[in-house]
This record gives structure tokens, C-alpha cells and sequence, in this order.
DNA sequence: GATCCACGGGAATACACGGATG
DNA sequence: CATCCGTGTATTCCCGTGGATC
């Protein structure tokens, strides 16, 4: 937080309730505990699991549905409370000889943006499994494969795994993926989480069982804004009509929802207001790129590529005509000690995978046109929760 | 000593244009 | 006129190296 940051934050204090109450609640990356709103969602999720309320494994299954669906939300949500749950149930077990219930399989969540490669995924699976710490270095991907195969032999019923953003750029793609599963004993079920129909996607092949998540009704998403307004915000920081009015444009997608309001209450509590205007939430609508990446995307990728993309938000127009200008501008940032080789290498792969858009640019000049970076996310989203990562 | 992976660096390839050539 | 070729950029591709960690 830079100096000014401090002084304003001091002088406000005697001026009544900031805006911003709690920035982590507000973010359009956080899943909050309760997801409002989805109990049918979770009724149908719950069927399917069913069997393991028996002590048994569900088949492998495959949850789709639009952006911002909540299909995170739900199975994040689901998947801690369920393995909290066996978690209780096995101790009962360990401890009481008389009750003889079934046994419960554990549950892992897995986000295979933060989950790239085979040797990722095992480690975080086993991670999660085991009680000691799993070392990241210094131990081959066979050999952790093993170990987890070992682990799951004197499991009693196995685990189950969600597997989320399953065929989006830049993760694991899904051939790959099904090799990772197959090289785990049988008594692991899965469950991956996609936008894809089941139809277009390789990975149905594999699953017994579709579950369709749709987008929220209008009513319901107005009411999901409402909620994140009141835990992030300071009493009354929001009109219910604006919170319809953010609804309406954000046409059933819970995320760009919440990163309209995420936006135009920074902006606000920026301005020093305490309440979110009309105004702000129209800027905010229209600094979001339709169709935009998530964030979460974004904040998943290494530290060196966020930190371009962070000198890249700030850059002009001027700067952003060409690749080759960007590049020099960004590397030429203090902040920044990568060789320009690196830096337009790296902007080139993140327009690979839609984080940013290369256009056409200005084809006067000999050689080859130019074509100039475009962002497809909303800069002051990323800018404040980068800088809220960096200062903790 | 083993292992993973982010970076660096540069070679290979693609593209646009204009002028030369058939 | 159609095609080829040279030049200057833009873009993609690939692999070696080294830091960090066990």
C-alpha cells in the first residue's frame, strides 16, 4: 500500500463507514461458503453421490454448464463439507468399536488451472490424501504415482475427485487427463467440471452420468449480488434496483455479475463515497470484455507472467500499438527484470490462450503489420487484486 | 545426486509488400 | 497478368540451463 493509500485511509476515518468493508469477501474470485440460491443444484449433485452414504463410490460423472454458473461454487462448497463429514466419520470409526457404519470416501477438489502438469496432479491429490507433507522437488512423477497408488490400496472405500475447468486453454487437456486417472487404482471416481456439452467433449466417454448446471434466473442473480453487497460492503453501499440493474446486464453470469459490482465499489470507495452510484456500475459493465477470461485464470498463472500483465494494464495507447512497443514498455518497467526476449514471448502465449487478444494494428510501414495487444479482462479487477496479493 | 520447471535465447517459419520476371 | 523473389517484420517453436528443493 503506497503512502498516500495510508494518509486517506486515516483522514476517512473520522468521516463515517468506509465503503469497502472487506476486499477478499468482495472478490469475483472468492466461492463463499453458502453459495445462495442452488439448493436444486445441490439436490441433484447429492443423487448423484449417493452411494457413498453406503460406503460405495459413485460412477465417474461430468458436471457442465455456462460461465458463471456456479458449478464451482456448488461443487467447492460440496466437496469441503463431504470430506469434513467422512473425515468425522472415519475417526468415529477408529475410536468406537460398537457402531459399525459404513465407511466414507474422501473427497479431493482439484483446479486444473493450478494443476498443469502430471506430476501437479498426483502431488496435490496425494496432498490431500496423505497426513505428512508430500515434497515438490526431488521425488519423479512415477515414483509419486506410486505412492499414491499405495496410499489408495489401504484406503477403504477411495476418494473422490473433482477436477475443475476441465478443457480450457493452458490446463491439462483431456486425453492427458484421462491417463492421469488411469494410471490410479479403481477405486477412485471422478468428477470433472467443464463448460463443453457432453456430446463435444472426449472426456464423457468415460462418465456414466451428465449433470447440467444452468445460469441463474435473473431474480436469483439479483439476489446473489445483494448478498456478496451486504458481506463485502457497508450497510445500505447498494440500492436493490442497481443490483438489478447489474443482474440484467449480466444475463444469468454470476461472475461478470460479481465483477461488475467488485469494479464499481472500488471505484466508488477510490472517489471516497460510501455508496455505489449508477454511473459507476455502467463503467464498470463496460470495462469488462464480453466474453471476458476469469480472473481466476489469470491470478492461477506464474508470478512473472501476472506481473507483465500488470505492467501491460497500466501502458497507454501509444504504448500498445504493436507488440514490439509493448514489449520494450514493459520491460523497460523497474519492477520488471526479464530479458524483452521473455516479455513478448510471454505476451505471444498468453494471447495463445485468450488472456489477452492480438488485433490487427496499424499496416502502414513495410514488413509484416504489427498487431497490438488487447486485454480480455477488466484491468481494474486485476490491478487491485494483484496489489492486494502483493501486499500480503 | 535427483527432480521439476521457469526462463532465456535463438532458430525456423509465416506473412506482407514491392519490384522483377516470365 | 500471374508468379516469383528478396527484404523486413512478426510469430511460433524448441531445447538447454540453472535455481530451488528434497
Amino acid at each position: 500500500m503506497d503512502i498516500d493509500a495510508r494518509i486517506q485511509r486515516r483522514q476517512r476515518r473520522d468521516e463515517g463507514p468506509v465503503l469497502i468493508q472487506d476486499y477478499e469477501t468482495l472478490s469475483p474470485v472468492a466461492h463463499i461458503d453458502e453459495p445462495s440460491n442452488r439448493g436444486p443444484v445441490f439436490e441433484r449433485l447429492l443423487d448423484h453421490l449417493d452411494p457413498v452414504f453406503d460406503g460405495s463410490l459413485p460412477p465417474n460423472a461430468y458436471v457442465y454448464g455456462p460461465a458463471g454458473g456456479g458449478k464451482s461454487a456448488v461443487v467447492t462448497a460440496l466437496f469441503s463439507h463431504l470430506d469434513q463429514f467422512s473425515a468425522e466419520q472415519r475417526s468415529v470409526i477408529h475410536t468406537s468399536t460398537r457402531v459399525k457404519s459404513p465407511s466414507s470416501p474422501s473427497f479431493v477438489y482439484l483446479d486444473l488451472r493450478e494443476t498443469q502438469t502430471g506430476f501437479e496432479f498426483y502431488h496435490d491429490v496425494l496432498d490431500a490424501l496423505a497426513d505428512e507433507s508430500i515434497p515438490d522437488h526431488g521425488i519423479s512423477t512415477e515414483r509419486l504415482r506410486e505412492r499414491l497408488q499405495t496410499e489408495l490400496d489401504n484406503s477403504e472405500v477411495g476418494v473422490v475427485i473433482a477436477v475443475d475447468h476441465v478443457d480450457e486453454p493452458n490446463t491439462t487437456d483431456v486425453a492427458d487427463l484421462v491417463d492421469l486417472f488411469a494410471g490410479l487404482p479403481s477405486n477412485t471416481s471422478w468428477l470433472a467440471i467443464g463448460r463443453a456439452e457432453p456430446q463435444e467433449i472426449v472426456l464423457s466417454e468415460y462418465t456414466a452420468r451428465s449433470i447440467h448446471v444452468d445460469s441463474y434466473q435473473s431474480q436469483m442473480l439479483v439476489d446473489v449480488v445483494m448478498t456478496r453487497a451486504s458481506e463485502g460492503l457497508s450497510q445500505q453501499a447498494l440500492r436493490h434496483d442497481l443490483a438489478r440493474e447489474i443482474a440484467d446486464w449480466a444475463d444469468g453470469n454470476a461472475y461478470d455479475a460479481l465483477a461488475a459490482l467488485f469494479i464499481a465499489a472500488d471505484r466508488a470507495n477510490q472517489a471516497g463515497r460510501t455508496q455505489v452510484t449508477e454511473r459507476e456500475i455502467q463503467t464498470a459493465c463496460e470495462e469488462i470484455p464480453q466474453p471476458s477470461v476469469s480472473l481466476g485464470r489469470i491470478l492461477s498463472l506464474p508470478p512473472n507472467k501476472q506481473l507483465v500483465l500488470r505492467e501491460l494494464v497500466d501502458l497507454d495507447e501509444q504504448q500498445r500499438r504493436s507488440v514490439t512497443v509493448t514489449t520494450e514498455a514493459i520491460s523497460d518497467a523497474p519492477t520488471v527484470d526479464l530479458t524483452s526476449g521473455t516479455v513478448k514471448r510471454f505476451l505471444y502465449e498468453m494471447a495463445e490462450i485468450g488472456i489477452v487478444e492480438r488485433v490487427q494494428g496499424d499496416s502502414r510501414g513495410k514488413g509484416r503489420p504489427p498487431s497490438r495487444i488487447e486485454l480480455r479482462f477488466p484491468p481494474t479487477a486485476f490491478r487491485r487484486l494483484y496489489d492486494l496479493k502483493k501486499e500480503s
